[in-house]
RNA sequence: GGGGAGAUACCAAAGUGGCCAACUGGGGCAGACUGUAACUCUGCUGGCGCACGCCUUCGUAGGUUCGAAUCCUGCUCUCCCCA
């Protein structure tokens, strides 16, 4: 996988680039929708490439392990043929849903115990299986196996944590180089830089990882409860550290606002399930601020979703009847609040990469920032 | 015409002497949601102050009682069964 810098921003640490894979080329910096079991909920593949415009979207190890499972996978010829993507794919590893499902999980040396949230069967996870199930599965980009610590999170827990993760990662790097791709095209494998909100955790964290000569690399463990000042802190002392030539993943990262002041730190790419999952709560993101389409004050206003929107949706459709949708709790609803959402997150990184490319940056994204925080 | 049952807040429905401004569900109104166990979760929903409290409520008019949504009487209305 191969990274071009095309632009820096003179006034913050912005850069525009260009990643390559064997699915196609990404332009960054990037939001990459979520689609856990192989579908980005309530928008299909056909939308997401013409309307929202998506160049990678994620999938999830730990989902698609247990549901459909590596053999029908496998069988299918891997998740880009399943789901009929044929742009390029990210896999998570499943470090995360290890602590999100904290009741069932017990975390060893070798790996992560846990009972499946479906059937309540009993698993492990090991850093060397969680790279061969992503073989199968033929994500481009492969994630380390990690512990997401949760927030708060005393020292000792996260410095031990961060440890038993670098050392995961070892062993996952040492299985990732002795296997090959399944598929006839490249994969590349992540490392994740953990240590909660611990500056000299963060910065260990970052030279151990950097240490090892990758494609790219991920900071985990944000997001997660913490103060944003301290989820920007971070990132700053983390991405010193990176290198500048490789693309920097911040996994789950979030608000529109939270992505712009990302992207100023020097993050190349992002995820998250908030424009998805709050757009069929009936949140919307838009150019103005956010709108809680559920309110009251919408019920009679049949102005357009979002005058100039970068989705369909947005001329097609009122607010009074999206919200008439999302009230009655139709599917459509959701469907529609995705792809508004999706369309405006993608619109918003190419706005920010076409503005670091043009030199202005600095001033565009202060101005969004102010914007993009108002409650409509 | 005869017999029976019932009327509770926006709706449905508990409560049958004090722990009732009144269970619960729906609806309504707000909020939350950040590498998705999530079309989910939380709060509020008589009025005023909005902490403590105070005021007016359980078809309607009276009565019994220290005290009534709960007991008694009249009235109004609704439903069911038999003719």
């Amino acid at each position: 996988m191969e990274f071009e810098i095309n632009a820096l921003d003179s006034h913050s640490k912005a850069r525009a680039g260009t990643v390559e894979t064997d699915h196609g080329q990404i332009n960054t910096p990037i939001f990459m929708p979520v689609g856990t079991v192989g579908s980005v909920k309530g928008v299909n593949q056909r939308d997401l490439l013409n309307d929202v415009k998506a160049q990678i979207i994620l999938g999830n190890t730990y989902h698609l392990f247990l549901r459909p499972g590596v053999e029908t996978i496998e069988l299918a010829g891997g998740l880009h043929k399943f789901i009929n993507w044929d742009k390029p794919i990210l896999t998570d590893s499943g470090g995360y849903q290890v602590f999100s499902l904290a009741e069932n999980r017990k975390l060893k040396e070798d790996g992560a115990h846990f009972s499946s949230h479906i059937d309540g069967s009993k698993h492990i996870f090991t850093p060397e299986n969680v790279v061969n199930i992503q073989r199968i599965i033929g994500a481009d980009i492969i994630m380390a196996f990690d512990e997401c610590t949760p927030y708060p999170c005393d020292y000792t827990y996260a410095k031990n944590s961060m440890h038993l993760t670098h050392r995961w990662l070892e062993r996952g790097i040492k299985q990732f180089d002795k296997t090959e791709p399944l598929y006839g095209y490249k994969q590349t494998y992540f490392p994740i830089v953990q240590g909660s909100v611990y500056k000299d955790l963060r910065i260990e964290s970052a030279k151990t990882i950097a240490s090892y000569e990758r494609d790219g690399y991920a900071i985990g463990g944000l997001s997660v409860g913490e103060p944003v000042e301290e989820m920007y802190d971070m990132i700053e002392v983390v991405n010193e550290i990176l290198p500048q030539n490789k693309p920097r993943y911040l996994m789950g990262v979030g608000t529109p606002v939270n992505i712009l002041e990302g992207i100023a730190r020097g993050v190349d790419m992002f995820d998250c399930v908030m424009p998805t999952r709050n757009g069929r709560n009936g949140m919307l993101f838009t150019r103005e601020g956010i709108i809680n389409i559920k309110n009251v004050k919408w019920k009679n206003n049949f102005s357009p979703l979002e005058e100039n929107g970068a989705s369909f949706v947005d001329e097609k459709f009122s607010k009074a009847y999206l919200r008439h949708l999302i009230v009655s709790k139709e599917i459509l609803g959701a469907q529609i609040a995705s792809l508004h959402n999706l369309s405006f997150y993608l619109w918003l990184v190419t706005e920010a990469r076409n503005k670091i490319i043009d030199g202005s940056f600095s001033s565009w994204k202060k101005e969004m920032v102010k914007k993009l925080a108002v409650r409509l």
